[in-house]
DNA sequence: CATTAAGTTGTCATATATGATAACCGGTTA
DNA sequence: TAACCGGTTATCATATATGACAACTTAATG
């Protein structure tokens, strides 16, 4: 599996729990101590989001790390 | 809960389901494509590793990531 | 039409992950 | 003792994640 594909792989997963919780880019990115565009670059797939990232995305949704890493 | 607590955290999981294989560094490493030094690293806590290096380590140990990342 | 909200994209500085190399340590084995 | 193995640590160059900011688009709303 190819870099670029898992990390779109990520981002959609992201994108959709996000939207399951009804909540925005914006406050999602709020919530997580950064900024709305850096939040629709990782659910773009264009970056490789470092654990604590994936950590602080998945304490900011209410769901435990292992749900968001759950693809395939 | 703190990002070197994190890291810590993922670290020595890493190595626990890395000796329950009865595997070596040098060899997880070399199924990741990196040196030992570099594993080691991780193992310590002393990196922050990204989404890709993380789902690598968990197909040279034969696990699902949310299997690697199932901590707490 | 003007404004606002949501999202995208480009750019920047800074921090740090990655991958490699080498030196080193402790234990084991020939 | 010497050689080897597993692991640690320091250091380096390079790549890239992070976080912030601004400009832009589109859609909805006053």
């Amino acid at each position: 599996m190819k870099k670029e594909e898992l990390q779109k792989i990520i981002g959609n997963r992201i994108r959709l729990l996000r939207e399951s919780k009804g909540v925005s880019q914006q406050v999602l990115a709020a919530m997580c101590n950064f900024e709305k565009g850096n939040m629709s670059r990782i659910e773009a797939g264009r970056t490789n989001p470092t654990f604590t990232t994936l950590y602080k995305i998945s304490q900011a949704l209410g769901i435990k790390i292992t749900d968001l890493v759950d693809f395939e």
